[in-house]
Formats: structure tokens, sequence, C-alpha cells
DNA sequence: CGATCAATTGATAGAGGTCAAGACGCGTGG
DNA sequence: CCACGCGTCTTGACCTCTATCAATTGATCG
């Protein structure tokens, strides 16, 4: 892990969707001095303990992490996975400790935030003051999509045209994907067996919805993988 | 559905989980003067219905509400359960619409706060901005607790489990439950057969740690809860 | 006091978990 | 450049949990 001078928001290509979004030219190199030196991580090092004190927040610049919550039994559960222009601890305000512990999944970069000055600077920055709370809503969106009596296969239907939607937003491809992370935390997190994911990517490249190597995914046919979700997903 | 005049903060019960939380004396009234006339509701009444523009947030006064969503195929989701204190609408800030139905799930009373003015409020009361971004965040990590690979059992434990402490956080009684919702509103939430929420009720009275009549639950034995809940909750 | 909805109980079947073995890919070092 | 070893992924066989279907009982309300 290496320290880099500081980043600018105005330079960074995930601004649009990031907590810059709506924040003036006038007000953006205020928050841009909140902006502490950046952080370049390497494969599975460990960014986050959890139950550290909360301090700062974090948006992923570039690569992809992944949130890890241990329960008490010392069982891990994925609970997400961060692309680019994504905050990372809005849930750890609360309890002023971070719930889940954060491990990159490639070489990516981070910038750090402070929260006791992001939430004063602003309450003088209207637009900033509103996108973190559309940032917060949008979190509370995300996690509660699941859930439900979903079969394993819209599940890992959803996934996918999920990552998909997040890729394309990026200005990334929405049909060509890399799988930083392994079969076995998509399995962890969606809530099912690694041996059911392999075989349902098996079963979706049959029928010609996708083609796989290894860690590289072609959505072929993104109507079919829609309708394998079994309903529209925003 | 009939409107009765202004309640006030600073004579509710909930004052101290709610918005108000920290809010000092002299700001309290700026607060209250936000809060639009109470509602109050009787059972299935339909308070929110999804898709419509999102404009006002609720916090639950009395009774008990429940949030639901309808996905493309006409499936409905019960996404969760409203105690008093707890603000509904947090999750329509970022689509700018509700994005389930809210359904009064027996005689309550709600409390209305224009979102825009609540913001625009918040942004000259530090604590109130705070107490925005904590409930926001508490959100976040409700609705990411569950998932995993947690069996029936463990799932309606941790259900029960968390509807005891959040009753006695609201100083209502730990282990004397009124259920307002249905077996199949239970099960619907937790993704699992009606069936199996009765079998299991069935079973939990069968081991003496609980008992239930209709929709009335004494929880006789918290420990042994906890121990079927797999893990420890917050 | 029937009518309706909610809840229980039993029987059956299937989705998906678990266990076990093997294949594949990748990095390391000889 | 190839061989080895480790981790990831795949594939197969089996079995369990829980959904589903169906019938009955119980509660609530006009």
């Amino acid at each position: 892990m290496t320290s880099v001078p500081q980043h600018s928001c105005s330079n960074c290509s995930m601004r649009e969707i990031c907590l810059p979004m709506g924040v003036g030219k006038q007000d953006i190199d205020r928050l841009e001095n909140l902006v502490q030196n950046s952080k370049i991580h390497h494969q599975n090092d460990v960014v986050i303990r959890q139950d550290d004190a909360f301090h700062t927040l974090y948006a992923v610049k570039s690569g992809m992490y992944k949130s890890v919550k241990l329960n008490s039994d010392g069982e891990e559960y994925v609970v997400g996975f961060h692309l680019p222009g994504e905050i990372i601890g809005l849930d750890a305000i609360y309890p002023e400790v971070y719930t889940s512990s954060l491990i990159a999944l490639t070489n990516s970069v981070l910038c750090q935030l402070d929260y006791e000055q992001l939430v004063t600077l602003s309450a003088s920055i209207a637009p900033l003051q509103h996108q973190l709370m559309r940032l917060s809503s949008k979190e509370i969106n995300t996690t509660q999509a699941f859930q439900s009596t979903q079969t394993a296969e819209q599940k890992l239907a959803s996934f996918i045209h999920n990552l998909a939607i997040r890729n394309e937003v990026r200005g990334f491809s929405a049909t060509e994907l890399h799988l930083a992370m392994t079969r076995q935390d998509i399995a962890n997190h969606l809530g099912m067996a690694a041996e059911t994911v392999s075989r349902l990517l098996k079963q979706f490249q049959g029928r010609d919805v996708l083609d796989i190597k290894h860690r590289e995914m072609s959505i072929l046919d993104p109507a079919g993988l829609l309708l394998l979700t079994g309903c529209a997903h925003s």
C-alpha cells in the first residue's frame, strides 16, 4: 500500500457519479482540499478492518474492492463489491465503527475523506449535502433490492445484470466484464454454494446467454439475461 | 385516514431515537414547525403508493406499518416493518419516487416532513444534519444485515430477536410482542413459505424458547433464542 | 351464525447444499 | 522451458431442507 500525491476531483473521470456531482466549479476546490492522499492497493490488501473506529469515508478511484463481514462464529459474508466512483463507509456512520472489512480484489486506488470535515463542508455547499443524502439513499436501495423468494438462477442473473449496468454507467463496456472476484465470493455474496454458481454459469453458456473464459465474461444476449432475472431491475 | 392538529416533537416519547435526537431546546421548535399535520390510519390503509413522486419523509408516531414492493411480474415482497420513531422514505431520495408502498398494519399515526425543507433546515442545525446521516446509515445496516447462507430457523429467530430489541429500545417489553403482521407477511419478508414459519414457531414453542397464542408472543428464553439465530446481532 | 381470511398440519417432490474427486490455470524455481 | 505445487474451478453423486399442494381447523367480522 502506497500513498501518492493528492488527485483532483475536477480531473477525475468519476466526478459525475461520485461526491462532486452537482457541485459548482467555485466549490469543487474546497472539496478537493478535503480529499487526502490517495492510496494504491494490490490484490488482497486489507484496507479497512471490521470494528475499527470510523473516521473516514472512501471513494473508489480505480479497480475493485469487496466488503466482508465476519460474524461471531467466524463465518464470513461478502456484503458487496465496489466499483470506481462508489463511496465506502456510509454504513459505519451510525455505529461509529466499520461494519465490515475492505479488501482489494485487484490493483486499485482509493480516495480518502474525513467524515466530520465533509459534513461540516456540506452544510455550506447545498449540492454536496444533497449528493451525500442521495448516495446514502442509493445505498439503502441497492442493499434492499435482492432478497425475496428468488431462485439461484434469478439471483445470479440479477447479479451479472447489475454488474453490467454499473460498468456501463462508468463508461466501461456493458457486455465485456472482468470478474475480479472468485466464484466463491460471488456464491457467498448471493447466499449459495460455489458449485451452484459454476453449474449455472455453464448453463447460461449453453443457452448462449453469455460466454465465460476464466474471469472474462461476454454477455451475448442481454435481453435473455434480463429474462433470467425474473423481473426488471433498475 | 384523518388529519389531526400538529403534534409536538418536544412532547413525543420517541424524540430520543427519532429525528430530534441531539437537537437542542432552542432549535427543536424550528423542527416542529416543519412537521406537518399528523395522519391517523386504520388497518390496511395504503399510505404511500409505490412509484409516486417523493417529496416527504414520514416518522412513525405510534402503531406499525409495512413496506411492500411490487415487481414487474406482480409478485410482492415485504421489505420491512416500521415501529414508532422510525423514519420512512430515505430510500426514495435517490430515485425521487417511493420504491415501495406503505400500509398500516394496525391503527397508527404518522408525522410528515417535507424533505427539501428538512435538508435546508439541517444545514443550519448541525445535530439535525448528523442525525439525518446517522438514520440513513442505520437503514443501510439493517437492510444489509441479513442475507448469507442462513437456514430458515436462523432467519426466523433473528427476525424475532430483532423485533424484541427494537421493542425494548422504544421502552416497550423485550419479551412480550404483539405481531401486527400475518405469518404470510413474515414469511415473505424472510423469503420462505408461510407454512415454514408456522412449523418453526411451533418448534420454538416445543423447545420452550417462546410461547405464541395467535398474534401474541412471549419470549420465554431470550438466550435460547439468540442461540437459534446462529450469531450475535446488534 | 355462516362467510371469509388466517393459521395449522400432513404428504410429496424438487432445488440446491454438501462431500469428494479431478481438471485447469498460474506462478515459482530448477 | 518444463515440472511441480497450490489455489480455483468444474463435475458428479447423494441427501436434506424447505417449497408446494391439499385439506382442516381456528379466528374474526359483518
